[in-house]
DNA sequence: GGGCTAAACCTGCCTGACAAGCTAGACAAA
DNA sequence: TTTGTCTAGCTTGTCAGGCAGGTTTAGCCC
């Protein structure tokens, strides 16, 4: 299953074009308002046809890097790549696990502040399925993952809430997680739990800067753990 | 000339379609690993012809919210959305603006820890460019672009540096930036050279806390300068 | 020179086709 | 009946050619 998805998929035509087409926009070559090739140019270098050729294109606007205007030709977007953020190129592990402790004590932070009656209920009871996991002989990753989205949650702040998700889940690819598996032997499990409940405390006693602590002490102990 | 971009041009049939296919992806009725309807079947349900189908679906692939493999079909990806993170859908003003002042912030205390002396040579550069453009009569807006991304080029964190670029530019936009041409009558440009200067001064004492503050109050004065 | 027109580009979109990967059912062999 | 093979029919990936509509440019006429 996520061995399969591991397995580098032979780029596509497109893919492949669209790649080249994007190497001299970030390296500055190609300028804000320049004007790429024509299309059928663009098909003619790459030896592939102007549908193949489309499809790249369309990738790049999609991201905000070109921009087209029928009848004009294709142009380098005034600000490249501001329609989308992406983290997995030249993302550095330790850039990509650092910018997660940073959302997530933002957001505990936020969450201390913020926090609701019915937060506080939900962040317990994602606590609660966590141990409940654990006892049965899981890991618990689905109920971990839930209980950062519920913390994120309770920071009342959807964008933030969606970004701490997106970085959550890079990071966590980043950190390996097949390597969860050594947890369970070295009983580690019951650092986590209490980890969480550090985490909690200080959000529900409304103290943004315990609750930042507790989020970069249990992250950092999480990198530990994984030998990072 | 920033006023054409301004203009909302009229979807492509391409974006139309993708918009109605991410739909039932983001409201979960298609949930991951299911099935879409083959491209014929799309391309005659919706009106157009297969290859605004497969412009429609490479956008949605690169945005990691479909995987498609040859002789099987297109299908939703097990993690949707994971390849990009987007603030133009669905981003609350408020919401992003909040999301920036933390980023800045977060920016700010890490540049406070690890700056070197370059960096600080870089910060008071980018004032003293900002200052020269005002004092020339200009708004010295590109100039405060820079002395923010010097900031997060402080911190040291390329992929934090990226994302606050990144919110940076769409909080610019929310705060419609046209209204800047206010800000010299009221000649309210000083204040900001002096939060800037407030930030640097914090940074330069190593204080990552007081960097926090100075960063916070700056942000959330420009918000009151644009009446938000 | 100034204004108009037509030709030559460009992107947006369509049609039809073939190649390659995959699946299910028919069918023959044990 | 069970097993193995094969084929027909689906899917996506790619190609070629074409038309419609917008934009530029060069040439022509006044």
């Amino acid at each position: 299953m996520t061995v399969l998805s591991d397995i580098r998929l032979p780029a596509s035509r497109a893919e492949t074009v669209a790649d080249a087409l994007l190497q001299p926009i970030l390296a500055g070559a190609w300028r804000p308002h320049d004007r790429l090739p024509s299309e059928h140019a663009l098909a003619e270098t790459h030896g592939v046809s102007r549908a193949v050729v489309r499809e790249a294109i369309a990738r790049l606007k999609s991201d905000g890097y070109v921009e087209t205007r029928q009848g004009k030709g294709a142009f380098v977007a005034a600000a490249p790549g501001g329609n989308a953020f992406r983290l997995d190129m030249a993302a550095d592990d330790d850039h990509l696990l650092e910018l997660r402790m940073l959302i997530e004590a933002d957001c505990a932070a936020l969450a201390a502040e913020r926090h609701t009656e019915r937060d506080l209920h939900n962040l317990r009871a994602a606590q609660a399925a966590m141990r409940d996991a654990v006892a049965a002989g899981g890991l618990g990753l689905a109920e971990d993952i839930r209980f950062h989205d519920v913390l994120a949650e309770a920071a009342h702040n959807p964008a933030l809430r969606r970004f701490a998700a997106f970085v959550g889940r890079h990071a966590r690819e980043a950190m390996q997680l097949a390597r969860l598996s050594q947890l369970r032997e070295q009983n580690r499990l019951a650092e986590i739990e209490a980890e969480h409940g550090a985490i909690i405390a200080a959000v529900a006693s409304r103290d943004p800067a315990a609750a930042r602590t507790a989020v970069q002490n249990h992250i950092a102990s999480g990198l530990r753990r994984h030998g990072l």
